[in-house]
DNA sequence: CCCACAGTTAGGCGAGTGCCGAACGGTCTC
DNA sequence: GAGACCGTTCGGCACTCGCCTAACTGTGGG
């Protein structure tokens, strides 16, 4: 054989198993998903998904993001993703897969708001940073940094940001249910300590999740998104 | 793990062996090669090669062609044949592989102009379907036919088809050396026995090989490739 | 501080598979 | 018909690889 023959083969080698195919199509729907949920989802037991995402990660089909105690992976970019879409293509039917986990973790509170360490997360978390982000409030071009209409923003709505212990002021933080960043470090904290503060949000007790009440708007979200986390009142 | 991560893994699966992936790329070049051919190419035995084939073949991804003691296979489609292009590309370099054969068989009276039973082959018998083909003597929309002007040109030359014993008129058959179709069938024999008669190409002793006239431009052939079939009077 | 939990390492088992040599059938050449 | 040659079948060997259980590390929540 030659050379060129086993480096495609080694490309192929990885999409080879059943096991790993079936990761690489749940993560066509782009976000990043865990270990263990990857292990449920193949049927399969944690060690052996361990293994099997080494071998997509070493070999570049995958990156990741470790983070506490949690093993984020996902598609390295859009061309694999491209490359994946165009081999599924040879086959039939896909969908359910997405749905398997977007399905049990939806319509539930802790879900909708939660704290994550001192700073917010769930549908709030990601909305909040969105629209920070859509009003330029946060920098996104070099790993992530307040714009000074970010830190004259904080300043309106009398938010003050704790710098002691060199902690990172600001940083983003991979959302469990969401899937997509939240804000966290100094900055995630303080917005988190002002909603709490001002019962914007408030603890539901026996978990970290939250009560969102409409005061939340302040923080400038969108109508809708608010109303999306205020379910009616016979839910905690 | 899922069905359709089983189904990508399958189709993988043909790709995911050093040889198998080695006799893909050589198949890229679009023509027909014969098992022991690939299994040179590869490095392995005649019976590795094989059970290669076997399963290419099975799977889908080639097609083969079985003709007297000889197994062609080729890439199943321009479909596939991009696939294997866009997994390729992953990969660097390329080129070595589609000179391999071509090299060795080049420049030789053999790959020139042969018999191939009791038909035309090589370049010649190449070129004569070409030309024919060219000219709407050949119909190939559903096998390949000869036209209304295809007979009237074969009685203008004077040339008598046998028809007997229920052969095929006219049939395509792949040539060794080119890899594209040649002439056979009662059709192919005529026009070959034609030549022989007429001295348009003699026998060089100890082989199938021929000797190219001149004359055989009287077949409607291109200037061009009918001085290309005549080497210098060096050569055999 | 302790428990729960995500993930990893280690060891081992079993199935699949790539490979070859030997023997065989079929096809062409002379 | 003899010999050469292409391809296949068969048996067997060695190795890879996917998987699990058990035990361990490290992180986070209360």
């Amino acid at each position: 054989m030659t050379a060129e023959g086993e480096e495609l083969a080694g490309w192929a080698r990885m999409l080879a198993d059943g096991t790993r195919a079936t990761v690489c199509l749940a993560l066509l729907d782009g976000r990043a998903w865990t270990a263990s949920e990857l292990a449920r989802l193949a049927k399969v037991s944690r060690p052996t998904i361990s293994e099997h995402l080494n071998q997509l990660v070493s070999g570049g089909l995958l990156t990741e993001v470790r983070q506490g105690r949690h093993r984020y992976v996902k598609l390295a970019g859009p061309d694999t993703a491209e490359l994946l879409e165009g081999l599924a293509a040879l086959t039939p039917r896909r969908e359910e897969v997405a749905n398997s986990l977007a399905a049990v973790s939806k319509r539930d509170a802790f879900a909708r708001a939660r704290t994550c360490y001192d700073h917010l997360a769930g549908k709030l978390g990601v909305a909040l940073a969105d629209a920070m982000t859509e009003r330029g409030l946060i920098d996104w071009s070099d790993g992530i940094a307040l714009t000074p209409e970010g830190q004259a923003w904080l300043e309106d709505l009398g938010i003050e940001v704790d710098v002691r212990r060199g902690r990172p002021a600001i940083r983003s933080c991979l959302d469990v249910t969401e899937r997509r960043p939240h804000l966290a470090g100094a900055v995630g904290a303080a917005l988190c300590r002002h909603a709490l503060r001002n019962d914007w949000v408030t603890h539901i007790p026996g978990g970290r999740a939250l009560k969102v009440s409409g005061s939340v708007q302040a923080f400038g979200l969108p109508v809708r998104v608010v109303r999306e986390l205020q379910p009616g009142p016979r839910e905690t």
